[in-house]
DNA sequence: TCATAAATGATTGACTTCAATCATATCCAA
DNA sequence: TTGGATATGATTGAAGTCAATCATTTATGA
């Protein structure tokens, strides 16, 4: 029996919700939540996924948050040749008790399990990205500290000048930074306030690696992040000569290369 | 044919590490990531569920990180009745341009999902509790900070000097708050920290309102709080002679009922 | 070296999920 | 008020999932 559109709509946005808060749902609990039949929360499911807000599964449902999540880790699984050598080389600078930042982006993701295979003792990782925290705070024995700052809504990330403040007050042994284009006059980063702190950082570590794999050569953003002669040490999957073509010249033992 | 028993385990490991990249994976997608017939992937996934390391549903299997979260959320569940009340009680003080802090705990989670429901327009929000933070990313016109500090691996939550240092440079107009028990000298909580953060948020709030159910009065935890006389606002199911009876006397105003 | 235990893949049958179809009831707009 | 559109539940057959069983192969320990 026909039902007002209204309700449809309202059941949905239950539902929604539901697999918000649950995560994971059968079909079989779905419909008893909600009251209806197989069929019509079929028809719920189909309908919702077609508009991206929920995912479904064989027998069930996942909730976007779940999506959300995959889909940045979906992300990461594509530049994986290249970022995984960029954060194999990366974790190997990593020895036992250092204090190690680690930036946004999915480079430090891919960063980040790589130190989970091969933990060194008493850890301490200093970073704003909260994708990372579902896999550091498994970490035993390691340490791990958020600077705080605003909520970016789609990036996953805190910025501004909390962020800045707390960052100005740590001390870092090693930090990793990405930034989204290199050219001959430097680097290039998509936001002020991802530079801000980026400086921020860079102010406070012993030591700076920025990690850019070769999607990102002669690419720019909106944003001048700095020239080449304050890039301390460069990890990357290009070699010096392929550097030189695009006009970049760096001082000798700044690029760290990728052995694949 | 068998096969070396550190082999079987590197690839359950591999397994899980599966899953908590992707999410979710359905079994034919395992069996050709790990190159086994169904058989094995699905004995795989029975050990693995049996150590709790993964949860299976029909047709796939999740990773524990949906496991922890829906576990939190699970939790939530349960104290529904009153917690829901104490959360519609305590959003419905939330006005326009507000600023306001959520501590804490499955109370704060409630709280915001309430105020998902009924969004105030221009609203700040600031935290340490990283479970809010996957509600609150989504909601439009909201501005959310985070306090940062060390990540506690059981509970979400950020805490230490940072913490306490980000929320004394804070304004908050109104801060929802939580203990573990309630007695006739004052409240309790587990740690010192978050004793030290709640402390440091109060002395910047206008308003601090402590959320407490009936299920915590006459429970004592590890350390003390304060005495009620420190208690501005009480957001509670008890009422004022239940709270009598256990040598609880509030000042007249202190207490806000939910009416449910 | 040999016997036992363990891991694997294939097969089977019971059970579940799923999309399509259909009849029915009810809404919504003309 | 009326006719078409739409939501719903039941049914059905195809496809998929699952646990149990069995034969085979190989690690492991005595």
């Amino acid at each position: 029996m026909r039902v007002p559109r209204h309700v449809v709509e309202a059941r949905r946005s239950r539902l929604t919700e539901l697999l918000l808060e649950r995560g994971y749902l059968p079909i079989s609990e779905l419909c008893e939540e909600l009251g209806v039949s197989e069929a019509t929360a079929r028809r719920d499911l189909s309908a919702l996924e077609s508009e991206d807000r929920i995912t479904r599964t064989y027998g069930g449902a996942l909730g976007e948050f779940n999506a959300t999540f995959t889909s940045f880790r979906e992300r990461l699984r594509h530049g994986t040749e290249a970022k995984g050598g960029i954060a194999r080389a990366a974790a190997a600078l990593v020895k036992p008790g250092m204090k190690v930042y680690l930036d946004a982006g999915t480079t430090a993701f891919a960063i980040a399990q790589e130190l989970r295979r091969h933990l060194p003792e008493r850890l301490t990782i200093i970073t704003n990205n909260l994708a990372l925290l579902e896999t550091l705070g498994s970490l035993p024995g390691a340490k791990t500290i958020v600077l705080g700052g605003q909520l970016l809504e789609r990036q996953s990330v805190l910025l501004g000048n909390e962020a800045v403040k707390a960052a100005a007050a740590q001390e870092i042994d090693l930090a990793f930074l990405s930034a989204q284009g290199m050219t001959d006059t430097g680097l290039w980063n998509s936001q002020r306030d991802i530079i801000r702190l980026q400086h921020a950082v860079m102010k406070r570590a012993c030591r700076s690696c920025f990690c850019l794999d070769r999607s990102k050569l002669g690419r720019t953003a909106p944003e001048h992040l700095g020239a080449w002669t304050k890039v301390g040490t460069l990890i990357s999957d290009l070699s010096l000569p392929e550097l030189r073509q695009a006009g970049i010249t760096l001082k000798p033992g700044t690029l760290l290369p990728t052995h694949s």
